[in-house]
DNA sequence: CAGCAGATTGACT
DNA sequence: GTCAATCTGCTGC
C-alpha cells in the first residue's frame, strides 16, 4: 500500500519547501488496541528555527520542551499550548538545527469512528480534524508521542496522492502575531478548497 | 517567586 | 464577540 516516508525525506535543509512537500502525504496512528486512524495532510506551517521569531527555538532557546527539535530529522515534536492542547510537528533537517513543520489540517481517510470517539463528536464535520489541536486529539497524539520516530508503529507518515502545484495556496502563519515582522513570512501552505483546512480565529474588532 | 502570554478550542452572552 | 481552561517558560522584582 502506501510507502512509509524514509528518514531522508525529512533531511531537506529548506524547511519551507518541506512544509509544502508534506501536503498530500499520509499521517497515521495506531491505538493500543490496534486501531489505525489517519488521513491526508492538507495544511502545514514551517518554523525556521533559531532565526524565526515565531519558533520556540528562536535565538537558540534550548529547553526540555524544544530539545526534540534539536535532534535528528523524522521525529515528532509534540507540545502543549494553553496547558491543554497538543500540537503535532515534524522535525526536519539535521541534529543541532531546530527546524519543524506544524501539521494544521488533515482529511480523514481511515479510523473515522475512533477519531469521532476521541473528539466526542457524532459526525465527521470539519470540527473533527481541521485545526492542529483537533487533529492531534482525533489521532490520539499526546505529549507521550514527543520524540517518537515517524517511521514507527505508533505514528507514521506515508506517501499519498500528489497535490498539483495549482492546488496549493500559501500565506502567513496563524496565531503568531507575537513574532513581529516574522509573522508575515508566507510559511503556511494548504490545499485549495479543502474543508479540512483550519480557519484563523476572527480578530476582535479593534478601532 | 509572581505574573504573564502563548503555534487553540469550545462554551456561553 | 467574550472568556476560561491550565502547562511551559520567560521576564522582572
Amino acid at each position: 500500500m502506501l510507502q512509509v516516508l524514509p528518514r531522508a525525506f525529512y533531511e531537506d535543509p529548506d524547511v519551507v519547501q518541506l512544509a509544502k512537500a508534506l501536503l498530500g502525504k499520509g499521517l497515521w496512528t495506531q491505538s493500543p488496541e490496534g486501531i489505525v486512524s489517519g488521513g491526508r495532510i492538507v495544511e502545514t506551517e514551517a518554523y525556521a528555527g533559531e532565526t524565526d521569531r515565531a519558533s520556540h527555538a528562536f535565538g537558540g532557546r534550548r529547553t526540555r520542551r524544544t530539545e526534540v527539535m534539536y535532534g535528528p530529522a523524522g521525529t515528532a515534536y509534540v507540545y502543549l499550548v494553553y496547558g491543554l492542547h497538543h500540537l503535532f510537528n515534524v522535525v526536519t533537517y539535521r541534529e543541532g538545527v531546530p527546524h519543524a513543520v506544524l501539521i494544521r489540517g488533515l482529511e480523514p481517510l481511515a479510523g473515522t469512528e475512533a477519531m469521532l470517539t476521541r473528539r466526542n463528536l457524532g459526525a465527521p464535520t470539519a470540527q473533527l480534524t481541521a485545526g492542529p489541536a483537533r487533529l492531534s486529539q482525533a489521532l490520539g497524539i499526546t505529549i507521550a508521542d514527543n520524540g517518537r520516530p515517524l517511521d514507527g508503529d505508533r505514528v507514521w507518515l506515508t506517501e499519498g496522492q500528489a497535490v498539483p502545484p495549482a492546488c496549493i495556496e500559501m500565506g502567513p502563519r496563524i496565531g503568531v502575531a507575537y513574532a513581529g515582522e516574522d509573522a508575515f513570512r508566507p510559511y503556511r501552505f494548504w490545499v485549495k478548497g479543502s474543508p479540512w483546512v483550519s480557519r484563523a480565529k476572527q480578530a476582535a474588532p479593534g478601532l
